[in-house]
Parts: C-alpha cells; sequence; structure tokens
RNA sequence: GUGGCUGUAGCUCAGUUGGUUAGAGCGCCUGGUUGUGGUCCAGGAGGCCGGGGGUUCAAGUCCCCUCAGCCACCCCA
C-alpha cells in the first residue's frame, strides 16, 4: 500500500465536487420521476458470477477490468462494472416478473480496473434508468426522450448530439454477422492488429474502429441495413418515427455498435466533442436477452447509462446553496446565548452558522470565508438590551435588533 | 495491458552548462484593532525537491528502477 494517497483511479468528492455530483443526481431523478421511474439501489457488489453471466466471458470488462475478490465464505464476490445486471438480478431473486413493466431510475459508484484517463477513473459514478417488460417500441422512445430531458435539465443537451442506430434481432444480426466476416477475412491481414483479434472475438466491433487503415476497409462492407429482417426494420422505423413526432433529433450511425450479446434493436449514444477521447455522456439501448441469459422467462428490457464525472466536466460547479447567517458569541454569556440564537434561527429554516471560539473578529473571517450574507453578533452590550447587533457582510452596515425582532429582520437575507 | 508527457511548500509554478543556507504568488497563522471580515501594512510557520538505487569532490538538476498524475490506445459512462 502506497502512503496515504487514494488508490489509483478514486478521488475524493469534496466541497464543490460533492456538491456537483448530488445536483447531478438529484436532478436526473428529479427527471425520471417525472416520467414515472422510482428509484432502485442494489448492492455495489454481487456474485461474480452474475456479472460473467451477464457480459459474457469474452467482453473486456470480465476478462480484465473487474474487481473480483473472494469473501470469507469462499465466494466469489465482484464490485459492479455497471449497473443493469445487479438490477436483473434482482428482479429474479425478488420474483418481480409478474410486476412488469418495473420503471426504476438509479445513481451510484461503479469500479472498473482500467487505466485512468480524461473522463475515465477506476470508482466513478453512474446515473441510469431501465424499463423492464416492454417490448414495444414505444418503450425505447419513451426511455430516449428521458434521456434527452435528463441531459437537458442539466443544461447539456446542446451539446450533446444523439447518435443512433438499430442492431436488429438476433436473427438480423446472424446473417450480418456471417457476411461480415466473410468480407473482412479477405482482408485480415491489412487489418490492424487489434481489429484481427475483434475479427474472432467481436468482428461488429471492427465497424468502429479508429484506425485509419481499418476504416478504409470498413467502408466497403456490407451494411448491416441489407440484413435486417422485416420485423427489425420496422422495429426500427417505429423508434424513429416516434423519436421524430417528439421533436428529438439524432443521427443516423450504423456504426454504433455493442459489445455484448443480449443487445439488439435500438442502441443510442448522446456524445459530445467537448470531453477528449471519452465522447460519450449517456448510452444505451435495448437489451431483450439479459434476463433470459440470467436464467429468467425471456423478457423485454431497455434502458441507459450516463458518467456523472463526465457530465459533471459538460455542466460545471452546481449553483452554490442558500448563504448562511453566522452567529458569533462574545464571551462566556454571549456564547452561551449565540447557542440558543442558532438554535431557534436553523427551526426557523435559516443556514446557519455558529462560530465555536475565538471571538468576534476570527468569527468574522470565518463567515466572510464561508460567503454568509449577514453576522449576528451577541455579547454583552447586546445581552444587557436583550438584542443581538446584524452585520450586512456586503456593504459593512449595522443594526441593533432585539432578540424578538431577529427573524423579521433576517427574513431580508434568505 | 501498451505508449507519450509530467512529479519542487496546502495550491499554481520558478530554480542557470550539476556548485554553498531551494524561491515567488496565492492560501494559512500572528500582530497593527483586549468587540469588526473582505482591502492595506508588518512579521511568521510550512519542503526527506514523489520513493529507492547509481554516477560524481558535489545531484532538485544526469542515469536506472519504482510509484503517482495527465493524455492517448484498448475498451467504455
Amino acid at each position: 500500500m502506497a502512503k496515504l494517497q487514494p488508490v489509483r483511479g478514486t478521488r475524493d468528492l469534496i466541497g464543490e465536487d460533492s456538491r456537483t455530483h448530488l445536483h447531478i443526481g438529484d436532478l436526473a431523478r428529479a427527471t425520471a420521476g417525472g416520467y414515472g421511474y422510482t428509484p432502485i439501489e442494489t448492492p455495489v457488489f454481487e456474485f461474480t458470477e452474475v456479472f460473467k453471466r451477464t457480459l459474457g466471458d469474452t467482453s473486456d470488462i470480465v476478462t480484465k477490468e473487474m474487481y473480483t475478490f473472494e469473501d470469507k465464505g469462499g465466494d466469489s464476490l465482484t464490485l459492479r462494472p455497471e449497473g443493469t445486471a445487479g438490477i436483473a438480478r434482482a428482479v429474479l431473486s425478488g420474483g418481480l416478473q409478474n410486476e412488469m413493466p418495473l420503471k426504476w431510475c438509479y445513481a451510484g459508484p461503479m469500479f472498473r480496473h482500467e487505466r485512468p484517463q480524461k473522463g475515465r477513473l477506476r470508482q466513478f459514478h453512474q446515473i441510469g434508468v431501465e424499463l423492464i417488460g416492454v417490448a414495444d417500441p414505444v418503450g425505447d422512445i419513451e426511455v430516449i426522450a428521458l434521456a434527452a430531458a435528463t441531459l437537458d435539465a442539466l443544461g447539456v443537451l446542446p451539446a450533446t448530439i444523439l447518435e443512433l442506430n438499430t442492431l436488429g434481432d438476433g436473427e438480423s444480426r446472424a446473417t450480418y454477422r456471417t457476411a461480415l466476416v466473410g468480407y473482412l477475412e479477405g482482408f485480415r491481414d491489412r487489418l490492424s492488429e487489434d481489429s484481427q483479434q475483434r475479427l474472432d472475438r467481436n468482428p461488429l466491433r471492427i465497424l468502429d474502429s479508429k484506425d485509419k487503415g481499418d476504416q478504409a476497409i470498413v467502408a466497403d462492407a456490407p451494411s448491416f441495413s441489407d440484413y435486417l429482417t422485416p420485423e427489425a426494420q420496422a422495429f426500427f422505423d417505429s423508434v424513429r418515427g416516434g423519436l421524430d413526432d417528439l421533436g428529438i433529433a439524432y443521427q443516423l450511425n450504423p456504426r454504433l455498435v455493442r459489445g455484448l450479446d443480449y443487445y439488439c434493436h435500438t442502441a443510442f449514444e448522446f456524445t459530445t466533442d467537448q470531453l477528449g477521447a471519452q465522447g460519450t455522456v449517456l448510452a444505451g439501448g435495448r437489451y431483450d436477452g439479459l434476463i433470459e441469459m440470467m436464467g429468467g422467462q425471456p423478457t423485454p428490457g431497455v434502458g441507459w447509462a450516463a458518467g456523472i464525472e463526465r457530465l459533471a466536466m459538460l455542466t460545471g460547479p452546481a449553483p452554490a446553496g442558500a448563504r448562511a447567517i453566522s452567529v458569533i458569541g462574545i464571551g462566556d454569556a454571549g456564547e452561551k446565548a449565540a447557542a440558543q440564537v442558532a438554535q431557534d434561527l436553523r427551526q426557523a429554516g435559516f443556514t446557519v452558522e455558529l462560530n465555536y471560539r475565538g471571538g468576534l473578529k476570527r468569527g468574522l473571517k470565518r463567515a466572510d470565508k464561508i460567503g454568509a450574507a449577514a453576522a449576528v453578533f451577541l455579547g454583552d452590550d447586546e445581552l444587557a438590551r436583550d438584542g443581538v447587533t446584524v452585520r450586512n457582510l456586503d456593504d459593512g452596515s449595522q443594526s441593533d435588533v432585539t432578540l424578538a425582532g431577529l427573524k423579521d429582520h433576517l427574513a431580508a437575507y434568505r
């Protein structure tokens, strides 16, 4: 263990950072609430099997990015790398299959053992929503509309574009995959080293390779849209029509893919060019195969997740809360009386900071530092006349106020 | 996991071809004001120069290793 450093890829959220994260979570929950989504909290760790089964043994997340450990009972546990698997598990272990549709939103930490860089940490935070039990495109449309509304509430929607694609159904994907691999095999030697591996493991990923040579080869590859079944095409058309009806702009991106098998039909991402290489702010899609893969009945689902750290880089710091009133006691009797005044003001709903010791000068310095709007002095002079002195910290003006009239006087500072 | 760049005070950074007690601004503390902040003035505290090893008469400065940060690849929110 290195000396008193945070673990690599983790960081403390203090002051403004913490406030901003909470603000983003609050706004997301409020927005989702307006769509009828209620909060869910699942554990931050699960049996490793939960993620292995759902993410697939060959995915990068499972093979190299999971924080996995053995607990004292000998079970293999894993810190969740994403939110959906745990929620699917909750559906099954809670016997909620008959409560469909389930509409949930969540916010919390996720863990992936990756090399940190801009917009990427080992412990990071996501907000997300899941709509489980709706097979119709109206579900996709609602979830995307909610995503846009959330980004709009945060004020970052104009900084993003919505990219949209379809992964089709299983049949569409299977025939396309065969055609794509057939085409790419002819160029195997000329593909980048990474893509040669992808060709065996995850050929669809080659479509969004950043390698220039790969891109040239991919340009002439078979197009997925030619392989969509009529049903899958109709589904996608419905989603697009619904977004058009709601006035939600999007850009088709045929190279937008998902690595995992249980994804199908709609895939979408809100991306930005303001965050360096990590441009994806919010990503989601339909995962009809997920719950079945975990051992449940076939159950449709669609949802998304967004990175709070990435959102925070776009929103900037959240607005500060109410300015405080500093209550400063002077002398033993004054400090005692000040404690009572502070208590009364707090119960009346004021934000109050009580000085602990050190006298008026120290109290005022502190008041200035925390940005208090006014200071209330309480010393022998004030006690003698059963009142307090109120100082306006913006203009320095002071007034004598009776104890009885203090709340009314301070109303101007709320 | 791979690559590039960077680690000097709480923060942001200077520090000459290797040369004597390592500096600045901001912040912090004290005093000027034994009942007045933010401005001003004076003073002060605070550094194993990320860590370890090496070269040298001499290392913050050069070399190696290691840790960390940043950025990119991979992958992803």
